[in-house]
DNA sequence: CGCGATATGTTTCTCGAACGAACAGAGGAT
DNA sequence: ATCCTCTGTTCGTTCGAGAAACATATCGCG
């Protein structure tokens, strides 16, 4: 995940490793495993991490008194043996995300553990500005102050902005549909919230959901390819960590070559992903220019007129997948937005489409699969932003 | 050092960090320091590592006792303060390499810090089967044999294949060119030559060879691309690893859309990278059916009339870069083998059409740069492939 | 119901890796 | 010649993990 710029514990950029890395290693490793899988037993969580069952005893007591995690009695397991008491990730630790689109400004809350606490999205009269998406997330957080107060510790501020980030600085180089450009969106945001701000690139953020909470789960190779209104998105993880460029603009997938007659895109390039395969081109055949994501899947089935289009688009889609195969070699392909409906009118015409492009898949036919997580998917993302370097160093981050 | 029943240190499979984990983490960092910045004062490892000078003693020390490295007396600094013994990398721990192709087998020695020692091409007859490679290369090390009893440490032996390697299993999935399908190579090398054998492909390891020791040296993320005879091969540096892929195909960058209107490729699909920018087609416009790569940049310099397909095969390679560019977003796009030659022809007109196809790349255009290494790219390749092993646990790896 | 087998928590001791401080050595600067 | 600066060397300290012995909780069985 990203390097949060956290002023703390310098650590010295050296490549060493002192003997508090160690600790701060399996703090880390066992934190992890409690956000990303879910409560385990203790001696569950010795098994996975291979330590001695003491040294995870002292692990999850300081995580306890971190108060990061907390203990309850064994559950009812059947088994022989002394019962091991379970261990949960403490879901009270929490993330507040933001989410500005052209539409609406979405702001969430989200425990360790991937919980979705709260979520609440306030639509827009036109498309905001950095101020005015400052404006409108500061005032849902104050409304939910009170209860944050009662029983959160908040961690931080996790920002998911559809353009391209660049996440070290803070500063949105480019968000074609918000008309942002070069604008610093940590600092506003930091200042009026009072927390520590971390942005990325939604596509990215999404990705990295679907992989620990949705249809990627422990799949270490995946492309995630998001469809929305504005476009194609996507993100790759790659052995297990998200691919991110040198400048963190890596995976625009919907910019990529499907077919050298076609039109112009706006990014400056011809036959691009994203001019073929179209929400409104589909919702022109549909009859329903202004249709939500949601009622997409019913809108579709309704009309059997459309399968033409949806055909010609799924095998444009194909195309691109075969490259992405050809690239990456995943393990599977995880479709989100409408390329999720897209999929889902047709699943046989994709699967079939995409075999005959693949000629190192043959081995391993790369899964098609449609993204689970739908309307949380950018909240539990953005939160993983933040979440992120708490589990990094979970003793570092003192409040 | 301690004599521990060295059997195997288990590993246990486990995430956890241990102590002893740690002094190998230490080790096999400066272990591959010296291997790949070249020798070093013990004062700059003490800072790039950021360890303690006694400790950083320590650690020399024992990789001295290993015979891994040697110091030797300060060099002239002209600084003020109690001159630092410079460590070095044992040049004489090696790795033989194997690189079987269509018409000669080469075999080589490489050594700790990069070192070529050896390098013998044998031309075969025909294109040689497993077997027969088995039989040149195993002649060729036993002519070698005396030397390197003499004063080399042979860790083991990389092969390099131009094909689809499972590296795992030590399984050739495809070579076309040679060839071999499905063919367990590691057990017969391993059987004739009586050493523990690895096997990758040659274009992974043409990438993790530059940008070790060529023009990618310090760069994190780049994208390799190399021309031959039999096509268009390709390795990706993401975030300082390579891509491996869910089962080790990936980078078939060859085999990417660039012509939607174009011919079919052996591959089965239309329009790949490698059916318009093409060995073949070059040198039918330079009358040389045959002619080596060695000879290609003279030949291109001698014949004026080449321009015109120079240019639009260069044209098809920005196609097929902006797409890289949008995917990976490297630093930098390397160009080895006849691309090369290419890119030398017209480097003005590649970097043209690349920055007007580059829209994520405006902050900090890609670097176009062509490869360095050319002919002992495969063999310090696949050497790195062997000499892994040893960097990854110095102490682990007994004899 | 009591006993053994089994698995796991708990306590204590030991080992090992890195660190820090104090000292020693080797060069430049004055 | 003397001081300053940087680095190697030695030794004691700290801290994290492991191992062994013991304690505890459950199952299975007679």
């Amino acid at each position: 995940m990203t390097d949060l710029p956290r002023t703390r514990r310098t650590l010295s950029a050296g490549v060493g490793n002192s003997n508090d890395q160690t600790r701060r290693h399996n703090l880390s490793t066992i934190l992890t495993m409690l956000h990303h899988d879910g409560a385990q037993t203790r001696a569950r969580l010795t098994r996975l991490a291979g330590l001695n069952r003491s040294t995870i005893g002292a692990l999850v007591a300081e995580l306890v008194d971190l108060d990061l995690a907390y203990e309850t009695e064994p559950a009812e397991s059947g088994l022989v043996g002394r019962p091991s008491p379970v261990v949960h990730p403490n879901e009270r630790i929490a993330a507040i995300t933001i989410n500005p689109d052209v539409d609406a400004i979405t702001v969430g809350v989200v425990g360790l553990g991937g919980v979705l606490h709260r979520s609440i999205r306030s639509p827009t009269d036109a498309v905001p500005t950095v101020q005015q998406s400052v404006d409108v997330a500061s005032g849902l957080v104050r409304g939910l102050q009170a209860e944050l107060d009662a029983g959160f510790r908040v961690v931080g501020v996790g920002i998911a902005v559809p353009g391209l980030v660049n996440s070290r600085d803070g500063v949105v180089t480019l968000a074609p549909h918000l008309g942002w450009r070069d604008a610093d969106v940590v600092t506003p945001f930091a200042a009026a919230l009072g927390r520590p701000v971390t942005v990325a690139n939604d596509a990215t953020l999404a990705t990295v959901a679907e992989s620990l909470f949705g249809a990627g789960r422990g799949v270490h190779d995946l492309v995630y390819l998001n469809g929305s209104a504005s476009g194609i998105g996507g993100g790759v993880l790659a052995g297990g960590s998200m691919l991110r460029g040198a400048q963190g603009y890596s995976a625009e997938l919907g910019h990529t070559l499907v077919n050298s007659a076609g039109i112009r895109c706006h990014c400056g390039k011809t036959g691009c992903l994203e001019t073929e395969v179209n929400l409104g081109r589909l919702q022109a055949v549909l009859g329903h220019s202004g249709a939500g994501l949601d009622e997409l899947d019913a809108l579709i089935a309704a009309v059997p007129d459309a399968r033409q289009e949806i055909d010609r688009q799924l095998d444009v889609l194909a195309l691109a997948i075969g490259n992405f195969v050809s690239i990456f070699d995943p393990e599977s392909i995880i479709l989100g937005g409408f390329l999720g409906s897209l999929y889902e009118a047709n699943p046989a015409r994709l699967r079939a489409s995409v075999d005959a492009l693949s000629f190192t898949g043959q081995a391993q036919p790369v899964r098609l699969e449609r993204a689970q997580l739908r309307s949380r998917l950018l909240t539990i993302g953005a939160a993983e932003l933040v979440l992120a370097g708490l589990l990094d160093d979970p003793a570092g981050t003192a409040f």
